[in-house]
DNA sequence: CTCCCGATAT
DNA sequence: ATATCAGGAG
């Protein structure tokens, strides 16, 4: 759905009316804590990864203490948030890399970060501009949706969409717009039953149901 | 494309 | 019962 570009300002500048101040939900403490959140977060709620990762990082919050879990002990203590077998094998792999490669620090470019096992595009998008303030679009499921949705972006794939993001939102918004999506699509513009009744941006949206 | 996967909402 | 949740690897 193609919108024009006074419809699509309007928008823009609804999302940054109602979701302003909107941040990440993952809690954490270092760029590595960041990390490893982020890679728990996929397929699960950021709710259960902060209760997953209340209980781990207090002893295990560097790729060190990480790494002397092994995978058997890590994915035991990941277990609730789902996929943890390949997390906790992504997990250890780059604990391993970040020792051997990186000095133990979180690399701040995308060819680096996505070398990672268990970071790919969307991951390393929201640590560059999260950790080191690098202008990105992270696409996750609801950015995905929602910026479908609302038309700011069409294509079938993640890439496609973060792509089409690029060339409608000011470059020095791009990761505000990131979180301004996210909450809406958590918020109201959800994947089962979107609450077009209650939206902001009804008037706005080509897909509202009216 | 399939597989990985438990917790939660509907 | 089923869809969905801050995806990535093979």
């Amino acid at each position: 759905m193609r919108i024009n570009k006074a419809t699509r300002d309007n928008i823009l500048a609804a999302l940054a009316a109602t979701y302003g101040g909107a941040t990440t939900a993952l809690e954490y403490g270092s760029p590595f804590e960041l990390l490893v959140a982020v890679v728990l977060s996929a397929q699960c709620t950021d709710t259960r990864v902060n209760i997953i990762t209340s209980r781990l990082f207090p002893a295990y919050d560097t790729p060190a203490k990480m790494l002397g879990l092994g995978e058997e002990g890590l994915a035991e203590l990941i277990r609730d948030c789902g996929l943890y077998r390949a997390k906790a094998r992504n997990l250890i792999a780059a604990c391993a890399m970040l020792l051997e490669d990186y000095g133990g620090e979180v690399p701040g470019n995308f060819d680096d970060l996505t070398r990672l096992p268990g970071v790919g595009r969307k991951t390393a998008n929201v640590l560059l501009s999260q950790l080191f303030a690098v202008p990105a679009i992270a696409v996750d499921t609801h950015v995905f949706r929602v910026a479908r949705r609302l038309g700011l972006a069409t294509g079938k794939t993640p890439e496609q969409v973060e792509e089409g993001l690029m060339k409608v939102v000011p470059r020095h918004d791009w990761s505000d717009a990131h979180h301004w999506l996210i909450w809406h699509g958590r918020k109201i513009c959800k994947a089962r039953r979107p609450d077009c009744e209650g939206c902001p941006l009804k008037e706005l949206c080509p897909s509202a149901f009216k």
